[in-house]
DNA sequence: CTTGATGCAAATGGTTTGCATGTTT
DNA sequence: AAACATGCAAACCATTTGCATCAAG
């Protein structure tokens, strides 16, 4: 969960070790991922972002780049329900929770799913690797307003 | 998880009484839904299987109709990454383990999630529902071959 | 110089919608 | 008869692709 100004840098160490090459685009979207914290980004919201600097960073592109950006391990998609796809730092672990009816999203630790993973492990023999996991529901707010 | 011949008979029942109106549309859905069960289909295939007996049964209204049986709570919507969405019996409460190396399938009890619902109700107040979650790992047999 | 990345425009695929018509209640 | 569901065609939105040009190695 990296929010330094040299994580650019190392994600771009990381890109070229990857054998990808290094280009104003690839930077610039590296640079909104990193502006967005922990928050999810869409291709669209990413190309807002690096307009602002680099205006004429097509929206294509940013599609293509957040791919090559995903297979070289960088970042990592995620959908949520029927809304557009979107883009995190890949080694930043973590799930959600999702409000069913408002949409709202809840961050989780990573450790949320410990038990699951032991007992898969137990019963199943399974290695489960829980990621990025959503669980859906509803938040606090809605589920009293549910009740009343 | 029905499978019984009648079973469409109940869930029309339920449309009923849900205010909404029964058409042979309705019923050809939720047959081709019954006809697959566990599985999980997408508009075009619940499409493809009611043109066998309704060949004029149109593409939109297989969408507008998967919406209304979700809406009345008969059906639940699923999506797995990119794919098209897909549509499932309700009531059919279940998880999945998946291999992310051979893909194979681990059906899990629907009770796995309960710790980690008792903890999201405690720490965050949200309600969860874990009706249809996927874990990826590895299962035992790709697990023991990475590690040798 | 060679390969891979970009801009653009056009195509694609899944899904939704407006409207006139047909069906359920 | 009133309300709702359907067929059809057209619109929509997110995403992908072909191709000519451009930049990185």
């Amino acid at each position: 969960v990296a929010h330094h100004p040299e994580a650019v840098d190392d994600l771009v160490a990381k890109l070229k070790a990857g054998g990808h090459r290094t280009t104003t685009a690839r930077r610039a979207v590296l640079e909104a991922i990193l502006e967005a914290g922990d928050g999810h980004l869409t291709a669209d919201e990413v190309a807002e972002m690096t307009h602002r600097e680099h205006p004429d960073i097509h929206l294509s592109t940013v599609y293509r780049t957040l791919d090559s950006l995903c297979e070289a391990g960088l970042l990592s998609p995620a959908r949520f329900a029927d809304r557009p796809g979107t883009y995190h730092l890949a080694d930043d672990h973590h799930h959600h929770a999702v409000c069913s009816r408002c949409g709202t999203v809840l961050l989780l630790a990573d450790d949320v799913f410990a038990a699951v993973t032991v007992r898969l492990a137990e019963e199943h023999g399974f290695h489960a690797e829980p990621t990025h996991i959503t669980i859906p529901g509803l938040c606090a707010t809605c589920n009293s307003a549910t009740e009343a």
